[in-house]
DNA sequence: TTGTACGCGTTATCAA
DNA sequence: TTGATAACGCGTACAA
């Protein structure tokens, strides 16, 4: 591996000669910096990182904090679909971005900051902190620039990122009304998730809205046993339920398979329609509806607001990524 | 930030002995090294990465270079399950891990080897690289540990990761002919994958060995839309099809749309199996039988596999990761 | 057992 | 326009 020191010597010059020519210093002529160029060129000359970032005592990563990457036994498409546009947008503006989990984070003992600061991180987008984690709060307090997604929590360095949970919630049960459906039932999130409760708050309001007053909403943890096993009580007691809305799609698959077994066909006896956007549900039978969540997007947008904060910049706090309703057989 | 200085100055003692009280250096005593470790609390004192790297001379990151993580419109499970695993393995042996896309790094115009050096890797696992990329080339022949990802092609510093493509083709033509199928037809990936020959080979091979006189091949390229066209048009030429093995999931469920529009039943009237193990699979009507890959189990022992290459140590070139047969109702 | 001093590769300040 | 040279924070021979 050749050095600054090497390049100089080959190009018959001083080695600040050389650094500046790589940092595109006017201060020096066209002739030596082609010099230096070419001789670095035979040398394949790279700046060493690590002298690079003590010299300029910079904190260049970007850290994409996920609540868990090793749940290889259920849908991750979100967490995959998040990953890949922080990556993406990450890489467009030169960012190198490093990837936690948050259990890994914290078997470290250490606090937020420290942790930031250990791995030289410019900032953090964190995923999957729950609205009870205590850690929330340490990572509200810190000066560490910030970006949430899916908690709608702000702080002055703190932002968050994520789908107007509310809206689409009110936007799906405006769907099913306008299919002339009274008579719905909510398939509840995890209790847990800051996002279950405004998509019950979406559900409702909307409901009243409607003047909806045969509504059901009934617990589901966004697991699909759960949803599936609820939803076929539900159904059994309540014959005259014509439409279900589940706050996730894996509870929907769920819900599939209990309307299913009750002998009733979605889409035709009983509307379905689910939230997140996974692919399988495009080919179920029938599909079912559901409302696309954008993380992708998500991502890209997390990163160009942490470096608003990075930068000091006046940022805004609140960022709803658009959502899609994706109109499916099952209604 | 506090410096190694800092603490010095403040445990009284010198910056060598920090040095060696952090680096578990035995010539201290106990009694500094509380002293040390004291004030290192109390200044919140974490030792600088950049100048550790910078003086140890290491290169410590492990980079996973993928193709895409861009591909938001399609399935990429098998590639989260990939980076899942390789991101626990490296978090539990303490490597820190980088991830890069190859356009990403094709962008950077540099060859294989100057990439890793200036990323400071000390190695590489690579998905991605076709059959007949001439960047798999410049890698095979590099000095830097690389472990591949479902390319079988071994070299002095080269290992790969894959399923044993041609064993569990086979498996599944031995599976349909034990039900009894004799005319079977095989939807192909994308040519210039080597995955693809493989199971190719693995199909014909079985079908010689069981003897079936009556089998087609047909291209599907890894696209459900181009599975699905394919499909129908063998399945209204060749109305004596009585089973199909797709090379992939998504294909598979090309084949399925097409079975069912051309009135058939799935799992009755033919005989339906993919590969991949793709959750979407068992959610359709009938839940579709496929070969289920480990990806997650290849990332870690990818990693395991580099450390090998990178400490020296001999290391066996071929890893074949052990795949599942999943029986569904398709079949 | 402890401390001094140099080197790691780079940037940046200040003379020349 | 160039070139010495002092940081940057740490590890480690070597000396004490």
């Amino acid at each position: 591996m050749s050095t600054i020191k090497d390049v100089a010597m080959r190009a018959g010059v001083s080695i600040s000669a050389v650094s500046k020519a790589f940092n595109n210093y006017a201060e020096i002529s066209d002739v030596t910096k082609e010099r230096i160029f070419f001789a670095a060129k035979e040398l394949d000359y790279i700046p060493n990182k690590s002298a690079v970032e003590l010299s300029r005592g910079r904190k260049p990563y970007l850290g994409l904090i996920v609540k868990d990457l090793n749940t290889h036994n259920t849908f991750d498409e979100h967490m995959f679909r998040l990953l890949s546009g922080t990556h993406a947008r990450a890489c467009e503006i030169g960012q190198e971005l490093i990837i936690f989990t948050t259990p890994q984070i914290k078997q470290f003992k250490q606090t937020y900051v420290e942790f930031c600061k250990h791995h030289s991180l410019m900032g953090a987008i964190v995923q999957g902190v729950g609205d009870d984690d205590p850690y929330l709060e340490a990572l509200l307090e810190s000066t560490i620039p910030t970006v949430l997604i899916d908690v709608e929590r702000e702080g002055a360095h703190t932002a968050f990122v994520t789908t107007d949970n509310e809206k689409a919630s009110s936007d799906a049960v405006d769907l099913l009304v306008s299919k002339g459906h009274k008579k719905i039932c909510h398939i509840l999130g995890h209790p847990a998730s800051e996002v279950t409760k405004q998509r019950e708050n979406g559900f409702i309001s909307a409901a009243r809205r409607h003047m909806l007053d045969d509504i059901h909403i009934i617990p589901g943890d966004f697991v699909e046993d759960i949803a599936y096993a609820n939803t076929k009580k539900i159904l059994q007691i309540h014959k005259d339920i014509t439409a279900i809305y589940a706050a996730s799609d894996l509870m929907a698959l769920g819900a599939l398979r209990a309307i299913k077994e009750e002998g009733l066909v979605a889409g035709k006896d009983i509307a379905l329609i689910g939230f997140d956007g996974l692919k399988a549900l495009e080919y179920t039978t029938p599909p079912v509806a559901t409302i696309f969540q954008d993380f992708y997007g998500m991502g890209r947008l997390a990163v160009d607001t942490l470096q608003q904060i990075a930068k000091g910049l006046p940022f805004n706090g609140k960022n709803f990524v658009p959502f899609t309703m994706l109109h499916r057989g099952s209604i």
